[in-house]
RNA sequence: GGAUGGGUGGCCGAGUGGUUUAAGGCAGCGGUCUUGAAAACCGCCGGGGGUUCACGCCCCCCGUGAGUUCGAAUCUCACCCCAUCCGCCA
């Protein structure tokens, strides 16, 4: 959410931010109805000063037993005319802030123009797709040749984009999950979290789900939606707060369930467990100064580097274009991992910074050392990383000759020893 | 699902129609004292908005929204949330 006064103070600026995004202009039309809005709003202070003023003197009259039915009569006329600027002034607040809470944040002036993902730029690659010396194949042809990965049965029970996972290879996945939450929580400062999984419309559009996102959610039959990402609830623990300067960063993660409806993306990825309407994800949120967010980003983008690294997996660290950065963010990290059996860099994980456009939604704010300021926090979140793709990553990267799959060394004290997964 | 009790500033907490301009405490900030710290004492100290070059002045906010009234934290209605007990339940 925009503070209107930064539009204000330059609505050309504005409107350029905006067209990056590839949005018209939208400051004339803001500016005038902020003034209307002003304006409506004086008038309507200045009447209820006036009651205020006269609400004093009847009581002080009928004490002294005086006649008082004269100021109460200019009172009760002074309510229609109130009524309607009230009126008035609240429409307008509401078509301003219904037009605010639509429009994107700011990107950073790093951020590449861009339409789409062609325009992202590779900031870095780590490690290299090595030759596997054979035709490596996809993590669905190893997880059914296995007979640990299954689709069929995935599909009777829900429909398609589910999966069922059996055995080493669900351990192997569970395995994953403990590790990188272990890994953040001992190594990068994080705190774990159990959070909702279920949560209500002002939460969904604190972090900016809402309103515009909807369809890309699950909604629940009393009302609640079904979280798309642990950044939901783990953002939105700062909502309403006032915090201490002394208690930033607050650095919070999150292993959990993550639910995506997938409207929009009919035929993309459709087969194995890639794009799924249900797959678990360890998150990272953190809660800065504005003046630490940037620092911040860079740190949180290596937390999730590391887990790829330990994994033996190679990545790429890609600065999103503005065309393919998300609504709330200013500025994001992808971390694109190589899948041998899809010959591609493929996403894995996501880090943005959102600066205060979230925390403004969310009304999250902290208190200055001083005591002389409150101000909005900035919050960042990224993925550290997405399970189910750390799974199919390991398999396709580690795979053998022979369909079995090494379990990288790091993961050990996750899988029991186990060190190798393969058919018997 | 049923019953009861609640929701007041960063936190706790008083406040049942008009000196509430929301008491008091805690925390925080500044100061006195001290080698330093603590304690004690003194002062400052909620949020949002309008207006003004500025000093300042004004408006709104006591869970949310309607209503009654000259006037609402206080009265009425609806809704939301929390706690406890009962029922059901992993």
């Amino acid at each position: 959410m925009h503070d209107i006064r930064t539009i204000r103070a330059d609505g050309a600026g504005f409107d350029a931010a905006m067209a990056r995004r590839g949005l018209l202009p939208v400051s004339a039309d803001l500016l005038e109805r902020d003034a209307a809005r002003r304006l409506a709003q004086t008038a309507l202070q200045e009447k209820q000063a006036r009651r205020n003023a006269l609400a004093k003197l009847v009581g002080e009259g009928r004490r002294k037993g005086a006649d008082t039915s004269a100021l109460e009569a200019e009172s009760t006329t002074l309510r229609d005319d109130m009524a309607a600027l009230e009126q008035n002034a609240a429409a307008l607040d509401g078509e301003i802030r219904a037009t605010l809470e639509r429009l994107p944040n700011i990107l950073d002036p790093d951020v590449p123009d861009g339409r789409d993902e062609t325009a992202n730029a590779v900031v870095k690659q780590t490690g290299t797709p090595r030759d596997l010396g054979f035709e490596p194949k996809q993590h669905f042809e190893l997880g059914e040749a296995l007979g640990l990965m299954l689709f069929e049965p995935a599909a009777k029970l829900a429909g398609a984009r589910f999966t069922v996972v059996r055995g080493a290879l669900a351990r192997l996945e569970r395995a994953l999950g403990q590790f990188m939450l272990d890994l953040h929580t001992t190594e990068h400062g994080y705190q774990e979290v159990q959070v909702p999984l279920l949560v209500n419309d002002a939460t969904m559009y604190g972090t900016g789900q809402l309103p515009k996102f909807a369809e890309d959610l699950f909604r629940t039959t009393d009302g609640r939606w079904l979280i798309p990402t642990a950044e939901v609830p783990l953002t939105n623990l700062a909502a309403g707060d006032i915090v201490t300067e002394k208690s930033l960063p607050q650095r919070v993660t999150a292993l959990s369930e993550c639910f995506r409806s997938e409207a929009g993306s009919a035929g993309r990825d459709t087969r194995g467990m890639l794009r799924q309407h249900q797959f678990r994800k360890v998150e990272l949120v953190s809660v800065t100064k504005p003046e630490d967010s940037e620092a911040e980003h860079e740190r949180m983008t290596r937390a999730a580097e590391r887990v790829l690294e330990l994994l033996g997996l190679p990545y790429r660290r890609m600065l999103l274009c503005a065309g393919d950065t998300g609504f709330s963010s200013v500025k994001t990290y992808d971390l694109e991992v190589w899948l041998p059996g899809q010959g591609m860099w493929r996403e894995i994980s996501s880090c943005s910074n959102c600066r205060d456009f979230q925390a403004r939604r969310m009304n999250a704010r902290y208190r200055s050392t001083d005591g002389k300021t409150v101000m909005p926090v900035h919050t960042l979140n990224g993925s550290g990383v997405a399970v189910g793709r750390a799974l199919i990553a390991v398999m396709e990267n580690h795979q053998q000759a022979d369909g079995s799959i090494l379990v990288p060394e790091a993961l050990w004290p996750w899988t029991g020893g186990m060190e190798r997964i393969a058919s018997r």
